[in-house]
RNA sequence: GCCCAGUUAGCUCAGUUGGUAGAGUACUUCCUUGACAUGGAAGGGGUCACAGGUUCGAGUCCUGUACUGGGCACCA
């Protein structure tokens, strides 16, 4: 339980076993209490992002998981730097998704929400949003999200309904908000019209119907097609290409319109595409978008026959009353029988479903309310075009204008009623709306023009009617889209319109962090509400990051039950490890495809960096911190041996990429980075060569390679805290006794600084000849089959004048015979070459193991002619490069030389090799 | 139909300005040595989808093809 340990244990021991769950608990109350979340006040600039907000429904899956964990990593990582850093949290009502889920738990009761009425079923909902709206908000704590919790916000509460409000009547004011009837998508499901864009299309097998229209005078006739046949009652047209030689005489004449008593004109439009199926197409001008248009070009009547319930109306005859698909099924049975129906064909169609419940969209006429776009978008675009808005990756700016180029006006009215409710009044002697379903386009044409009151719109409830004095007030029924509130949401949870220190102090914001599947739906709405209230984007950068895939590729979600779910993950590996496996997978533009190996590989490395903090503290038991030199002690200069300079050039590099990485939006490239240095440098080389003076017995090596241990660790803590922070925190705070500083806790340490005066390439090339001459010699002895526990001396032919200083060097030296195990080394000239050897290679000489009864003769053949073989491979190539005129003539100098060296390296290696052979057939 | 990605080791994926292909995992051999077997050392394994082109040189740049995924439009 917990890390009190920590606490209650002089000697801070790490424990000897890694387990996240107990260390991971502790932190997160901790930093919270201390304020840590909320923005510092001396802070020089300040950074903020808010959070894209979950949906009251359901929990944390894994995109939230992704979505938070790089918000949390750029979070603490200006936190770090030392901006004034605000994460702002909070939740969307999340309109038509979680009226859904409570509706469907009134189906359980047999109940539907008319059953209940409107404010029964509201009080319904906030009793469900109190119960389960917060369990995301306490996942979020889970995984480590820095939030300043003190300011968060729900899409409906009073300080954002404020603003939705006010919104609404500013944009009503200009006339930007508009009513009217229109075709729009409606979902008979949920019972509310969509936005063009929460329509989603979906590939499934239909059928293509052929329907003979008798011509009402003669015994011609005209075949049309569709996939849709219940339509055909609505029909009050056939429309043929103007220019279609095989109709041109049938224009203007009457078809007898099958199943019904009536007949239509055959119209010539254009929109028809003379090439597709016959060339004639029945038209439907109540039931289809296209239909529609060519309905207002020609004066076409709407018949009505679906109903927004998805039923036939009593406009459909016979069939009325029946769902939308058992009349296609009816009617097709009818055409048939009767004769009309020519031939069916399967036909593969997108179908237009609901992005909620993924039922069939029926295009209907309704009166709503939109949103006129086209200047808002436009000026978005501007933004993005103009680099005020800037896109990572960029290639996202493409479609993103093209989006905006292309926008139509957004239907902002829904027929739910969780929700924003429009805040527009009418009087009894002002039009009032008709209710959806129950009224024609007609009639609401009429009711408008006729009303002497106009409809108010108004942010606080209204007392009376300005215009007719009446206190008879009723408020519009419908509520709108949820992402009207959540395209304010940048500066509505600021307490807009209040010009609030907040306001001022972090909008615009620097970064929103989010998936590309609502790049449309979501961002580009706030840059427009942005620019349009606040006359400033709302967010300088957007992230976009990949979406979470399984492994076949397919989008996790709960019906195809391809979840990972992150709390599991969670459990069984440790928060830390999710989230550096998450934010290592987040590769720039690309979608994610999670498998185990990515937890396992985070998991392990969690478990590397706490062991090898282990290992620094079980070495640092006689070593006190200088004092006075700061958070953290550099050692001095002139104690530093070549792996300290090796590892301090090392560390200086990683500090320049992973800080650039991360400025730059890669995450992945930082925690490669980041691996690579703590494993692949610090652990493999570092800590073993650090051995070397820990056991040896100089004391001043010993201090110097303490204090070294301590400066590289902690600083690779500092650098994995953004994304490993549980972790990070608790090994910093088992270090604390040996940092030299009254430094609380890892969070809010300063982000390491990268110091050119550290770097030093000189030495980085030493300390790689030393790796180099090390495993060639552990290739050897496996090769030869030597076992690790066997100690053997070794000699060495340098011929590199440079190297030989560095390899009488006896530090270095002590190290190669400490890695290698190594009794005795000795450097000597070709001459001096032991009589029995095992022999290799490396870039600055030759490698003899004197070990006379190790040595098979026929075996150690074999394995030099196999090495030799290698060698010539890579000369003939180098050669036939080096003969190529064109590469000596064309290619860069530098480049040139380097194949030459090489080449010469190549050739020296052999001709040992070969000399070697000889020897020992001899 | 248009546009954008992707195609690299058995598997999952990196690869910045063109210069002899990398990691994790799996596999083989050796090792439980006082940080770590969730580990260490060494090794095998790749015509970088295919076909052209540019270049002294292409995984990397250009064109085309195939397949996969995504976005947009049409879909009577």
């Amino acid at each position: 339980m917990g890390v009190f340990w920590l606490n209650e244990l002089p000697s801070m021991e790490l424990p000897k076993t890694y387990s996240p769950q107990e260390t991971e608990s502790a932190w997160y109350p901790i930093w919270e209490a201390q304020g840590y979340f909320q923005p510092s006040v001396d802070g020089k600039v300040a950074y903020s992002i808010v959070i894209p907000p979950p949906n009251v429904t359901g929990s944390l899956h894994m995109g939230h998981a992704l979505n938070a964990t790089l918000q949390d990593i750029l979070t603490r990582w200006h936190r770090m730097r030392g901006d004034r850093t605000l994460w702002v949290p909070g939740t969307d009502h999340g309109g038509i998704a979680t009226q859904n889920v409570v509706e469907k738990l009134l189906r359980s009761e047999k109940m539907t929400r008319f059953d209940l009425g409107r404010e029964a079923f509201l009080e319904r909902m906030w009793k469900w949003r109190g119960e389960s709206g917060d369990t995301i908000l306490m996942q979020l704590r889970r995984l480590g999200a820095s939030c300043d919790w003190t300011r968060t916000r729900f899409t409906m509460d009073e300080v954002c309904s404020r603003a939705v409000r006010e919104a609404f009547v500013r944009l009503y004011g200009k006339g930007l908000i508009y009513r009217g009837p229109r075709m729009v998508n409606w979902c008979p499901r949920c019972q509310t019209a969509l936005a063009d864009i929460e329509v989603e299309h979906e590939d499934r097998a239909g059928k293509l119907w052929h329907i003979r229209y008798p011509l009402e005078k003669g015994t011609g006739e005209i075949i049309v097609a569709t996939t849709r046949p219940e339509t055909m009652l609505g029909d009050t047209a056939v429309a043929v290409n103007p220019d279609d030689p095989r109709y041109a005489s049938l224009i203007g004449q009457r078809l007898r319109l099958p199943l019904t008593e009536r007949t239509i004109p055959i119209v010539a439009d254009s929109a028809v595409d003379a090439a597709f199926g016959t060339g004639a197409v029945k038209v439907t001008p109540a039931h289809d978008p296209t239909d529609f248009e060519i309905g207002e070009r020609h004066g076409l009547a709407h018949v009505v026959v679906i109903g927004f319930d998805g039923k036939m109306t009593e406009q459909a005859g016979i069939y009325g009353g029946l769902d939308r698909f058992d009349a296609r099924k009816r009617i097709v049975e009818d055409l048939e029988s009767q004769g009309y129906l020519i031939k069916t064909e399967d036909y593969k169609l997108a179908a237009a479903v609901c992005y909620r419940c993924a039922t069939i969209i029926e295009p209907l006429v309704s009166d709503q309310w939109f949103m006129s776009m086209k200047d808002l978008a436009s000026r978005a675009a501007q933004a993005t075009r103009d680099g005020r808005v800037k896109i990572f990756p960029a290639s996202w700016e493409k479609p993103y204008i093209s989006w905006l180029d292309n926008i139509r006006d957004w239907c902002i009215s829904r027929q739910i009623w969780w929700g924003h409710r429009i805040p527009v009044y009418y009087c009894p002697n002002s039009y009032v709306p008709p209710r959806t379903g129950s009224k024609t386009l007609a009639d609401s044409k009429h009711l408008s023009a006729s009303a002497p009151c106009s409809p108010l719109a108004s942010v606080e409830l209204p007392e009376r009617c300005p215009a007719c004095g009446s206190t008879e007030l009723r408020q519009d029924e419908d509520v709108l889209d949820t992402w009207f509130s959540s395209a304010l949401w940048p500066f509505s949870v600021f307490h807009w319109p209040e010009q609030t220190d907040d306001l001022k102090s972090f909008y615009p914001t620097n970064v929103l962090v989010t998936g590309h599947e609502i790049l449309y739906l979501w961002v580009a709405r706030m840059v427009m509400m942005g620019l349009e209230f606040m006359n400033d984007v709302p967010f300088r950068h957007v992230y976009i990051h990949g979406i979470v895939r399984d492994k076949q590729g397919k989008k996790m979600s709960k019906s195809l039950g391809n979840v990972i779910d992150p709390l599991d993950i969670m459990k069984q590996y440790g928060t830390d490890a999710l989230r550096f496996s998450l934010a290592e997978s987040s590769i720039p533009g690309r979608d994610m495809q999670l498998s185990n190996d990515s937890f396992l590989k985070a998991r392990n490395f969690a478990n590397k960096l706490w062991n090898v903090s282990r290992f620094v503290q079980m070495n640092l038991a006689d070593y006190q911190s200088p004092e006075n030199r700061g958070p953290v002690s550099t050692p001095e200069p002139e104690h530093l041996a070549l792996a300290d300079r090796w590892i301090l050039d090392a560390l200086q590099g990683t500090i320049a990429g992973v800080t650039e990485a991360l400025g730059s939006y890669n995450p992945a490239e930082a925690s490669r980075l980041l691996y690579e240095f703590a494993w692949g440098s610090l652990c493999d080389w570092y800590v073993e060569v650090s051995k070397v003076a820990l056991t040896g017995n100089d004391p001043s090596a010993r201090t110097a390679k303490q204090a070294m241990l301590v400066y590289i660790l902690e600083t690779t803590l500092r650098l994995l805290h953004p994304t490993m922070p549980f972790e990070t925190e608790t090994i910093y705070q088992s270090l604390k006794p040996w940092l030299a500083t009254e430094s609380t806790h890892l969070m809010i340490q300063p982000w390491p600084q990268a110091d050119p005066s550290q770097c030093d390439a000189i030495s980085a090339e030493k300390f790689r000849l030393v790796q180099n001459i090390v495993t060639a010699i552990r290739t050897l002895r496996s090769e030869a089959i030597i076992p690790p526990a066997t100690r053997t001396d070794c000699f060495i032919v340098c011929s590199e004048a440079r190297w030989t200083d560095l390899l009488g060097d006896a530090e270095v030296r002590a190290t190669i015979c400490f890695l290698a195990k190594i009794d005795q080394l000795t450097l000597g000239t070709e001459k001096d070459r032991p009589a029995e050897f095992l022999f290799t290679v490396f870039n600055g000489g030759e490698i003899y193991l004197p070990a006379q009864d190790l040595v098979d003769k026929v075996k150690e053949r074999i394995r030099l002619e196999r090495n030799r073989a290698q060698l010539e491979q890579l000369l003939t190539k180098g050669r036939a490069m080096l003969e190529n005129r064109d590469f000596i003539e064309r290619a860069p100098k530098e480049e040139v030389d380097n194949r030459r060296a090489t080449l010469r390296e190549t050739q020296q290696k052999l001709d040992w090799l070969a000399r070697n052979l000889e020897g020992l057939s001899g």
